[in-house]
DNA sequence: CTACTTTGATAGACAGTGTCTACAAGATGA
DNA sequence: TCATCTTGTAGACACTGTCTATCAAAGTAG
């Protein structure tokens, strides 16, 4: 494995295991056991390197969208909105980094393609849903990928809010679960 | 003005300003005129300062909420989506900065009773429509504050995905106005 | 084999950060 | 007047990311 992949590997590793303010340039570097100054051998910055790590959040994303079981395209759809939800909840910290516009860089390739193949499979899976449906409780010819940024959007802002710690009223605090189904039932009925 | 009062102030222009990358104790103790050490004869550290300012925050989101137009309760929750939208669009970084748990404190009572009026408000307003409406969307019965929890999601989703860029694909790219349209059709019909 | 270049890693420095502490000046109150 | 409290200052400390000089090892061309 290259110098590279692993100093990848430490970070995601230092992500996961004690959150999004440790994963520091020169605690990295601890971890891989390597002075300081090594890990901009191989990346421009700090920002390089992290996107790097987010980059492999999106690719775990996607893998998780690819090992939906068989079904209907609305259970396919209902299932990758869990699978969305899940993934947040149980990588808070890999889901924060993804998502931080401070930490990494926006523009790098590698980050843009893989996000883009996140939204892009969520949104066929969208497509063939409206394609079969006739109950349509949206407009009807509303472009599909439209429907999927709504939708991806509703996920995302759920996940986010109860990460945050916000579905909550002082004396009201919702799962994430049933806030989901409640979004699943307006877009999908 | 008391100077804790001063800082806050200083403190959320220098954000509104040059972005919450700015807002730093020292940034905002220069800014102020006195010495970096001062701010921390009124804050116990950063967090709490910051806390002050994304109270302010939703305080001003709060103000939106009050300012809606009269109208039909379906008119009202309507336009407060919009207005949080907006809100979060035209004021990016105190919209970071309100939800970013790693610059503030979310236990600091003052912005917990500040977030929690928000959602009370736009709460009601959601209890308020799902009274009147008959043409009902949702699964008859649910709680409004969880039908509210969920749009609330749905709002911040989108605001927070446009923010970061997210609402395209390559080459998809709505504006929040058209993805909001659609996240209120599913809700509102 | 020998020179040279490339690559990877190291250690030191620098500015910037939040926070702590010692100190000073001024107001307040007994 | 004297003591105390408040407010502000300046310096230090341990961090951070990044830059630079240095160095070792590993090819590589002659």
């Amino acid at each position: 494995m290259s110098a590279r992949q692993r100093l990848i590997r430490t970070a995601a590793d230092l992500l996961v295991g004690s959150g999004v303010e440790a994963v520091t340039l020169r605690g990295i570097a601890k971890a891989a056991g390597v002075s300081h100054g090594a890990p901009l051998r191989h990346f421009s910055g700090r920002a390089e390197l992290l996107s790097a790590v987010a980059t492999l959040g999106f690719t775990q994303l996607l893998q998780r969208g690819a090992q939906l079981p068989d079904g209907t395209p609305r259970e396919r759809v209902t299932a990758a909105c869990h699978a969305y939800v899940d993934f947040a909840v149980t990588n808070p910290a890999m889901f924060e980094l993804m998502f931080r516009r401070d930490l990494i860089d926006p523009e790098e390739p590698g980050l843009v393609s893989a996000s883009s193949a996140v939204f892009d499979t969520f949104a066929e899976l969208v497509r063939l849903d409206r394609a079969e449906a006739d109950d349509d409780r949206l407009r009807p010819g509303t472009d599909p990928r439209l429907v999927a940024a709504s939708l991806w959007g509703a996920l995302h802002g759920l996940a986010q809010l109860w990460l945050w710690g916000g579905l909550a009223g002082a004396s009201f605090a919702p799962s994430p679960e049933s806030a989901l189904a409640v979004t699943l039932d307006a877009y999908l009925g």
